[in-house]
DNA sequence: AAGATTTGCAACCGCAATTAA
DNA sequence: ATTAATTGCGGTTGCAAATCT
C-alpha cells in the first residue's frame, strides 16, 4: 500500500493561496459539492494538488468557519478537552464547529501551552474536579443537542465562502496594496450573489442573511454529532437519536471521567497513581492515555 | 533607524484509516 | 480478501509581521 500520488502531474504551485484561486475554488465547490478533489485540479485548471485543495476548503474557505480572537469561553472548552482528550484536535474542533483543527492546534501551540505554563497553579482548580459536581460555566456540551441546552455561547455569524474570501481578500490587500486586483472584486461580488441564492434553495434561509449558531446546529444531525461524540470523547455511549439534557449528559460525562480515571489509576497505571495524585487538584489534569500533557 | 529575534499562522508532509474496485 | 485510491489527522516548517535591542 504506497503512498498514493496526491498530486496531479505537472508543475504544483505550492504557497499562499491567491484570491482568484479561493474563487475559482469555491466556484468549483458551489457546483459539484466538496467531494472527489481528485477532480478538482484537474477540472478547475488550479495548479494545486487535491490534497492542498481540500485543506484550503475545510480550513478557510467552506461556509460556518469564524476567524480571528477566541473567546475566554473557547478557550476554556479547549483547555479542558486538551486535558482530557490530549492533542487530538479533531475531536476537539467537533466541539467548536465554528472553528478548524488546525486553528484550534495553532492556537494552542501558540497561547494556551504558554497560558497554561504561566499560571500552572491556577489551572489546576480551573478544571473542576470529575466529581465536583457544581460549576455549569465550565461544562462541555458537544454540538448538534437541542439549541437550549448549547453551552458553546457565541454572538458571532457564521460566514459563508464568499465572505470568507472577502476577508481574505482583504487581508490580501494589505500585504499587497499594488495587487490589481478588480476583477477578484467582481468576482467576489457575483460569488455573493451566487451563494446566497444557494443558501436560500437549499436551506430555505432568505436571501443575505447570513447563518447564525442556530442554523448551523440545524444542519448537524443530532444522531451525527452523538455518533462522534461515541468515537472521540469517553466512549459514552448513547442510544441513537436520544434526547439529553445538559444534566444528563454532564452527570454522565463526569460519571465516565471518574471511571475512566479510577480505571487509569488501579489498573494500568499504577506505578503512576502517586505522581497523578499529586494533580488530583487538577481533576481530569491528563489525558486518558500515556501522554504528556504538555 | 536598522538589524536581530520572536511570534503567529498558513500550508505542507507523511502516516493511518477508510473506502472503492 | 486484497489492493489501490482517497480522505483525515497531527506534527512540523517556512515566512511575514511584530517586537525587541
Amino acid at each position: 500500500m504506497g503512498r498514493p500520488p496526491c498530486c496531479v502531474k505537472g508543475s504544483i504551485k505550492k504557497g499562499p493561496w491567491t484570491p482568484e484561486e479561493d474563487i475559482i475554488l469555491v466556484s468549483y465547490i458551489q457546483d459539484h459539492g466538496p467531494a472527489n478533489w481528485r477532480l478538482v485540479p484537474t477540472n478547475t485548471g488550479l495548479m494545486r494538488c487535491s490534497k492542498s485543495c481540500r485543506l484550503r476548503w475545510t480550513n478557510y474557505l467552506r461556509p460556518g468557519i469564524k476567524r480571528g480572537n477566541f473567546t475566554s469561553n473557547e478557550e476554556e472548552i479547549i483547555i479542558q478537552l486538551q486535558a482530557l482528550l490530549g492533542n487530538r484536535w479533531a475531536a476537539i474542533a467537533s466541539y467548536l464547529p465554528q472553528r478548524t483543527d488546525n486553528d484550534i492546534k495553532n492556537y494552542w501551540n501558540t497561547h494556551l501551552k504558554k497560558k497554561i505554563k504561566k499560571y500552572q497553579p491556577v489551572m489546576s482548580s480551573y478544571i473542576a474536579p470529575a466529581d465536583s459536581g457544581g460549576s455549569t460555566s465550565n461544562e462541555i456540551m458537544h454540538p448538534g443537542t437541542t439549541n437550549s441546552h448549547i453551552l458553546i455561547h457565541s454572538s458571532s455569524t457564521y460566514a459563508s465562502s464568499a465572505e470568507n474570501i472577502s476577508r481574505l481578500l482583504e487581508g490580501w490587500m494589505r500585504s499587497s496594496p499594488n495587487q490589481t486586483l478588480n476583477s477578484a472584486h467582481e468576482e467576489l461580488n457575483h460569488q455573493m450573489k451566487k451563494e446566497s441564492v444557494t443558501i436560500n434553495n437549499n436551506t430555505g434561509f432568505s436571501e443575505n442573511r447570513l447563518m447564525t449558531d442556530g442554523d448551523f446546529n440545524l444542519q448537524m444531525p443530532l444522531k451525527e454529532s452523538v455518533k462522534e461524540w461515541d468515537k472521540t470523547a469517553a466512549n459514552i455511549v448513547f442510544e441513537e437519536n436520544k434526547e439529553f439534557t445538559v444534566m444528563e449528559f454532564d452527570h454522565k460525562m463526569r460519571a465516565e471521567r471518574q471511571s475512566l480515571l479510577e480505571k487509569w489509576l488501579l489498573e494500568e497505571n499504577t506505578e503512576h497513581a502517586d505522581a497523578f495524585l499529586e494533580l488530583t487538584g487538577a481533576g481530569i489534569g491528563v489525558g486518558c492515555g500515556s501522554e504528556p500533557m504538555f
